[in-house]
DNA sequence: GTTGATGCAAAGAGTTTGCACGTGT
DNA sequence: ACACGTGCAAACTCTTTGCATCAAC
């Protein structure tokens, strides 16, 4: 469970303003990916919701994430195993662990300085960024030897893994 | 056409020793990845190579740049819009245009800094990173108002895009 | 009551695979 | 001649869409 994952953040008037419903699948929909830290693909997120309303169609679950992805409410993200969700909208980035899977959000530390370098060097305007660290996570390294992997996350619906630190 | 890209570096060597062999379709889908700064998908190569050799088919496409970049000959980059070649191996991040769609590469200014800074902040090993960047492209920028697609190179095969410098 | 949202099923895009034949070594 | 590689077609996965019905407002 993130922490003030499940808190009440309030875009749903702003849905209203654009003649949007809070359904229920809209709602639970929500809810799960706020609740999780594992950057849940669209079956992640059907399959956990699908417990709280056992009738609701993965085409409805796709719609609301794209949709809710596009109003700002979630943030998406395509790699190579397909396009993952993500509650936390704040500015962060990624580390995905090469030899568990887990994908871990990092602070956005270094991104305004690198952004306006590039800007500067190619003269283009950057508008956003995407930063993604591929390695082995603290527990794979304290597991010691060659790489191998534990667990496939992005095809099980929850994941434990803890936060690497606080965007 | 990428300087120095159709150019005779020699990892043909490499795969013999491994059984590969040097046939026909997979030195043509080199070449034109290679000579290509587009950043081409498999249906772009496809229709690429079919242009010097009507008979091959995806399927052939497909197997030799999975196997290329799994040789490290090739770089391979899933995004939004699909898994994307790159004849470029040398480290380097990207640019992609929103105005335009075309993908340019910059050098890989502040990989190292950035690379360091999460590894000793989280405590992880980095082996690997991947940097976006999203924005307005020069050309894109001097055509001023507001952003609207003039062209989708994804769907198509060529591509003039001057390089944003120098990796 | 109006209109957006849902469930279901079917379609689509992108990618992979089985198999008999072809071809580089 | 021996394997690896190829073409073809079918299969597979992920995602989107058409449509009648349902439910939020």
């Amino acid at each position: 469970m993130r922490p003030g994952g499940g808190g009440g953040v309030a875009p749903v008037e702003v849905w209203r303003a654009r003649g949007k419903r809070l359904t229920r699948p809209r709602r639970i929909i929500l809810d799960v990916v706020r609740a999780s830290d594992a950057h849940p693909s669209a079956l992640m997120v059907y399959r956990q919701v699908r417990r709280r309303l056992p009738r609701v169609s993965l085409a409805t679950v796709y719609r609301n994430l794209r949709m809710l992805a596009a109003e700002g409410v979630l943030s998406e993200r395509a790699d190579a195993a397909g396009t993952r969700f993500d509650g936390n909208t704040a500015p962060h980035d990624h580390f995905t662990c090469v030899a568990c899977g887990r994908i871990y959000d990092v602070p956005a530390l270094a991104a305004p300085r690198v952004r306006a370098r590039v800007a500067s060097r190619t003269g283009f305007e950057v508008l956003s960024q995407r930063i993604e660290f591929y390695g082995r996570c603290g527990a794979c390294r304290r597991a010691a030897g060659p790489t191998r992997a534990r667990r496939k996350p992005w095809q099980d619906e929850a994941s434990r893994a803890p936060r690497a630190s606080r965007t």
